[in-house]
DNA sequence: CTCTTAACCTGGACGC
DNA sequence: TGCGTCCAGGTTAAGA
């Protein structure tokens, strides 16, 4: 489900229910993740007040005086809140409970995601090394054209590396690259700066495009669901291998970059 | 450093 | 129906 449009559109959906909120009680159904889920979250966050609901990257990050929680969704994790008494359904892992009679419960099918912590003034080391945020002004179009000198990667590969830059996946990705006309096995390294330009300006435009659109589909909370139903009608090339370019008519390529599927227009993207 | 590959895990789609 | 295979929105760790 998350990639960056879908973490932010969590972030905006949770703040006003967790904003002033005191977690009353921690429940985990399961002791690890991706990882073992931090100790910190059982033994300090109860009795504690929510200050902030931030996300850096595709993590989110639920600020208390004793720390934040930092979550990650995976592929298949989702962040709801809903009545106490709800029933659970299969994979549901952990709840904070609220003292408004509300929970946060997380679900995540793959338990690829991670549930960690972060001690007041410190920066998590999953944080450390990440590239800027795609929707800041540190990333532009001169900024991926200097960090690609010398490197032999594929575009694509380059593009969704998060030490580079930040919540770029595989589905915005391949839309961006073919809004830029670049093919995306294209070595990072011999790419100009005006094509650069190009491609920093769609990744923008369409991340920043999805989380609007994510805001009218998730606003409630209450949609289970994977994908936004925004989604499918607007990508051009994504899941779309063997059937006509919607700008060109060309039969769309499907390739494997990097174990990724991969798809691209022949004759609009070089 | 840079790059590639395997690994984590479940579920859905598809072919036989 | 049932079973095997492949694929999926992410990211790290290990090895070359």
């Amino acid at each position: 489900m998350p990639e960056l449009p879908e973490v932010e559109t969590t972030r905006r959906g949770l703040e006003p229910h967790l904003l002033g909120r005191r977690v009353r009680q921690v429940v985990l159904r399961r002791n690890t993740l991706r990882w073992p889920i931090a100790e910190q979250i059982e033994r300090l966050l109860p009795g504690q007040t929510l200050h902030a609901v931030r996300r850096r990257s595709k993590y989110l990050l639920l600020d208390t005086d004793a720390g934040s929680a930092l979550w990650h969704l995976g592929m298949s994790g989702s962040l709801r809140v809903l009545p106490q008494q709800t029933p659970l359904r299969a994979h549901d892992h952990v709840d904070f409970a609220l003292d408004d009679g509300q929970v946060l419960r997380y679900n995540d099918p793959r338990r690829f995601g991670c549930l960690l912590w972060q001690a007041p003034g410190t920066t998590h080391q999953l944080l450390a090394g990440l590239g800027p945020e795609p929707l800041s002004q540190d990333f532009d179009g001169d900024y991926l054209y200097q960090r690609s000198r010398g490197r032999s990667v594929p575009v694509k590969s380059f593009l969704m590396n998060a030490a580079i830059v930040v919540g770029v996946g595989n589905i915005y990705a391949a839309e961006a690259l073919f809004e830029a006309g670049i093919s995306p096995q294209r070595e990072a390294g011999k790419i100009s700066l005006a094509r650069y330009l190009r491609l920093a300006d769609a990744v923008k435009r369409i991340l920043a495009n999805a989380i609007e659109r994510g805001g009218t589909t998730l606003r409630d909370f209450i949609s289970p669901d994977g994908l936004p139903g925004y989604f499918e009608q607007e990508l051009l090339v994504y899941g779309r291998g063997g059937e006509p370019c919607k700008v060109c008519g060309s039969r769309l390529k499907e390739t494997r970059i990097a174990q990724r599927s991969s798809v691209w227009c022949p004759r609009c993207q070089l």
